[in-house]
RNA sequence: GCCCGGGUGGUGUAGCCCGGCCUAUCAUGCGGGCCUGUCGAGCCCGCGACUCGGGUUCAAAUCCCGACCCGGGCGCCA
């Protein structure tokens, strides 16, 4: 951008160090704060990687540099090219005495938020000027790891074998029944947004590409109001033939496991902006079936009955118990949804499962009805249309193998990564009852 | 959606119970001035706000009703 300074290279404020001392560097960022002592002015300059201290004293910059730096607004995107200094008194140790300081947008004052945080602000204004709440370290540092866990989940789905897949979104009035789901129009026909990939994953193993995964969005028009609920949110999906439950929950905890080993070994320094230190989860993860964890809620007085979902505060005390990661498995057949496989000797429960972190449900997966018959019987006693779901039912007669899988909730595991207090943290634009901008 | 609590300068707050010395507190910010080693820089001067709509009253930030939004809890969430 600056043709005038061949030699100077840029630079991440982070990276530089003692072999910089003397030379030239280039460097972009924002002006995180100014501290003018009238002839010796400091900007704190930030970019995505930290800080660096620019020193400008009267005598030693040009008039023009120190003009510029005296009224530059806070946020304001600047280009510096300068000496590197080692100097004791520096924040960091460095300093850079700048040839060249140049406002490339000057920012508007006052901001809306405070960047540097002297006051605190409250998520809705927060999300309301997400852009510049993200500049904060500590808010990045959550997207960084939200990065690292997503590849982590990429990489090892595929060292397993399994197939990246994309299923659509935009889907037709029948799906599962249940959740609520949001209409769209879709020229002449009416037509929804999915609330998850179940359907297409399914039918993807007849297919016999056998194990697939998908990471994407799923849209629930659920009222709810919660910290850890949104209406728009990122599901990590699976789908593997030949197997079980078993099977598949043996692929999620170790999935779980080895996202927290890349995350501490790739995001240390995210980690230490947030003040979070991650403990690897040891396998395997307990079991514990939906008796055993009703009779726990139980013996504290939170009685559910037998057949019915575990309310919140039942899960709050069991979490006292379970702080950790650990599965609830062998749910009623009523509580899940059709397509979960009953067992064959006690067909009231079935092969199901839900990850949970302490009182947060993360995941929550089965082994699959893959006979037909079974499966339009299941249909029925749901209360839902067979001949709504041809599309789906057809893949079971031409050859459907065993299988099983699972649906993640993406945000959620980052919540329970880094300890969130609410999943809207950990989602750059959240989508809930009535946040629709930005 | 239900229950409880809340909405005050750009941001975060005090004041509200017991209406009137509120021309509304403090911090931060912003504008101006002084200042060559700050690192939450310091000092001086200034700027800037009662969510909206109704009602009660001589008088409303303060009491009442409604809407919208926020926080907590719950429900709903195959």
């Amino acid at each position: 951008m600056s043709a005038g300074n061949a030699e100077a290279v840029r630079k991440y404020t982070a990276e530089v160090g003692e072999e910089d001392v003397g030379k030239l560097v280039k460097l972009y960022g924002w002006v995180h704060e100014v501290r003018d002592h009238g002839g010796l002015v400091f900007v704190v300059l930030r970019d995505r990687e930290g800080f660096i201290q620019i020193t400008l004293p009267k005598k030693k910059v040009s008039p023009d540099a120190f003009k510029t730096a005296k009224k530059v607004h806070r946020e304001s995107v600047v280009e510096v090219v300068g000496v590197v200094k080692a100097e004791p008194k520096a924040p960091g140790g460095y300093e850079v005495i700048p040839e060249k300081f140049i406002v490339l947008n000057e920012a508007e004052a006052p901001l809306p938020l405070d960047v540097a945080e002297k006051v605190p602000a409250e998520l809705d204004t927060r999300l309301d000027h997400r852009f510049l709440d993200l500049r904060k370290p500590r808010v990045q540092a959550i997207f960084r790891i939200r990065h690292c866990i997503l590849q982590s989940v990429r990489s090892f789905l595929c060292e397993e074998g399994f197939i990246e897949v994309n299923t659509p979104k935009i889907v037709s009035t029948a799906t599962e029944g249940g959740t609520e789901l949001f209409p769209i129009s879709y020229f002449e026909k009416e037509a929804f947004l999915n609330q998850s990939p179940q359907l297409y994953k399914q039918v993807l193993m007849a297919s016999g590409l056998e194990r697939v995964f998908e990471i994407g969005p799923i849209f629930r028009a659920e009222e709810h109001n919660t910290v850890r609920h949104l209406n728009e949110a990122v599901s990590i999906d699976i789908e593997a033939s030949f197997t079980d439950h078993e099977g598949v929950m043996d692929v999620l905890e170790r999935l779980v496991v080895k996202v927290y080993e890349d995350v501490n070994e790739k995001c240390g320094r995210y980690l230490e902006w947030m003040n979070v230190k991650l403990e690897v989860p040891e396998l395997p993860f307990e079991r514990l079936s939906y008796e055993e964890a009703i009779d726990m809620a139980g013996r504290k007085g939170e009685e559910i009955p037998w057949g019915e979902d575990i309310s919140t505060p039942a899960l709050k005390i069991i979490a006292e118990e379970m702080p950790e990661f650990y599965f609830i498995v062998d749910w009623p057949t009523k509580s899940k949804p059709f397509y979960a496989m009953p067992y064959e000797e006690r067909p009231e429960v079935c092969k199901s499962f839900d990850l949970m972190k302490g009182y947060l449900e993360l995941a929550s997966g089965a082994q699959r009805i893959h006979v037909y018959d079974l499966l339009i019987r299941r249909l029925e006693e749901c209360g839902m249309s067979p001949k709504d779901f041809e599309f789906y039912l057809e893949a079971f007669r031409y050859g459907m193998p065993p299988h099983a899988g699972w649906g993640l909730g993406a945000d959620r595991l980052l919540m329970a990564v880094l300890g969130l207090k609410n999943i809207r943290e950990g989602v750059l634009f959240p989508r809930d009852r009535n946040r629709l901008v930005p």
